[in-house]
Formats: C-alpha cells, structure tokens, sequence
DNA sequence: CGGAATCCTAACCGATACTG
DNA sequence: CAGTATCGGTTAGGATTCCG
C-alpha cells in the first residue's frame, strides 16, 4: 500500500493545476488534445481503426493516412509531432529504402486513449439522439 | 429484460456510424465536441467548477463566465446554443428583471459529461509528465 | 515512403457597439 | 443581465511543389 493514495494525489494536482485558468498550463494543454485529429490519431493507434480488432498496434504513417479519411499530410504530420513532443505517441524509423515509420501509443498516449475512445465512441452512439434534436430545434414548431 | 442488449444496440450503431470516416454525421459531431469551449462548458455545470462541490447544478450566463476564464461573450454564446441544439443542455429564461437565464445539463449532456470530465482531469493529473517530454524534445540534448 | 516548405484563403474568434 | 450584430485581424489548414 501506497503511502499516498490515488485521491490525495489527484487532489494535490487539483491544487496545482486548473483548466477553466485561462493561464493555466493544463488549459493551454486541453486546447490541444480537443482536436479531432488528436482524438482520431489516438482511437486510431489504440486499436480503435475501421476492420482493426481492437488492440493496440503501431501504425504507418501512410496507414494512419489512409484510416483517417479526410486529414491532410500537414495536419497529420503536425498532430503527430505534437503528440510525440508530449510523450503520447512514439516515432519509429527503420531505415529500408523507402523508408518505413511507425507510430504507437506510449503508456502515456495510452491512458489518454481511453479517453479519447469514450469520446468518439459516444459521438456514433448518441449521433441518432442528437440528429433528433437538431431536427426538433430547427424546425419553426406547428 | 430488454431483447436487445446493451452491446448489440452499441454494435449495431457501429455499423452505422463510423467518425473515421469524413462524410459520416458522427465525425462532424466529433468535430463540434473536440472543443475547449465544450469540454469546460459541460464541465462548468456538471460541477467540476473552481469552487464547485462537485454535483451538476444549474448555471446562469453570467457564473458561466466567470468559471471559464477567458471566453468570449460571442464564443460562451455560441457554444451554449450549439450545445442547446444538440440536446445536451437546457436553457431556462425567467422573466425577472432584468432577465435571469439558467442553463443545466441534459441527461444526454450529463451522459457525454461523464467523458469531458477525464479529459480535464486528464490533462491537468499529466500536465507534469507532458511538460517534462516537452523539455526533453526541445532541448538539443548532449 | 514520409515528409518539409511555401503560398494562400476561408474560418474562427476577439473587440466593440448596440438592444430588450 | 443576457444577449445580438458587425467588423477586422489572426490563424488554422488545404493545395501544391520539392526532397532524402
């Protein structure tokens, strides 16, 4: 048994840090990770891919490309740059010609990803509830 | 006890919702979640506030923006109405005066609630780990 | 293959002024 | 108090080109 618990911890950090500061630093860092790239990179790298099984694999670069539909090879460079500048995913390169790079999650950019999961898993889930109230909403009413 | 499970509803959402996909409604809603201004929004009235006891009650426009420091009247507005469409609060107008307005969580918003809520304790529980992998990728090294 | 560098525009967003 | 409306700067981010 730990000398200190996970909830005296957690409420050391309390103290510490406090996201609704706007100069707070863990403020500047929730800014980064509400990005749809950073969720989808993370879902993507934890296993969460459109036929993948669901455990967490290294990806390609051109893999997570072609999973992300829709991201451009600036924003995907860039995103992964930044989640490797925090220590949430790690960059792999073996030096085959071509060259062959790999990405995969970090204890740290694990424990995010089960986050990030939650949030696109909720957002396909509750996409029928919420496409309902849009309708109700935008509707003049009779 | 339901015909239908849990899990098989969830799997058949699956199938019809996939936010890897950059034409599917639940990647726009994705977009729209993967927000700062949502994320403390749904935080605020759940009741992670500064000095919030830590139960979701009702918040006026103006406590709203006071917890979340930093946002913009024209941003806290459009995030709340956005918020309001989609189904995930509520907004009550009392015509006191001058007019007071409540806004409160949903039981959708109070559900998606449940995942903003890691996100902000994730990032400020982290914030020391990231900052630490930053350091260390910005400096030369020797 | 996996980027880097440049250009350029669409949008986001903050500041300001006005209203019920 | 709780907004709406407008304007203008900043920047995110797409398209393109080139490189190791």
């Amino acid at each position: 048994m730990a000398t200190t618990t996970a909830a005296e911890r957690r409420e050391q950090n309390k103290n510490a840090y406090n996201a609704f500061l706007a100069v707070c630093p863990s403020r500047q860092l929730l800014d980064r990770l509400s990005d749809k790239w950073v969720v989808l990179i993370l879902c993507a790298l934890g296993g969460d891919g459109p036929g993948d099984p669901g455990e967490p694999a290294p990806l390609r670069y051109s893999e997570l490309s072609r999973q992300i539909a829709g991201v451009s090879q600036k924003m995907l460079t860039q995103t992964l740059r930044s989640l490797e500048r925090d220590g949430l995913i790690t960059r792999t390169i073996t030096p085959t010609v071509p060259v062959t790079v790999t990405y995969a999650l970090t204890d740290l950019g694990l424990s995010l990803y089960q986050t990030t999961r939650r949030l696109r898993a909720w957002a396909q889930d509750n996409m029928d509830a919420v496409q309902e109230h849009r309708n109700r909403y935008d509707t003049p009413d009779t």
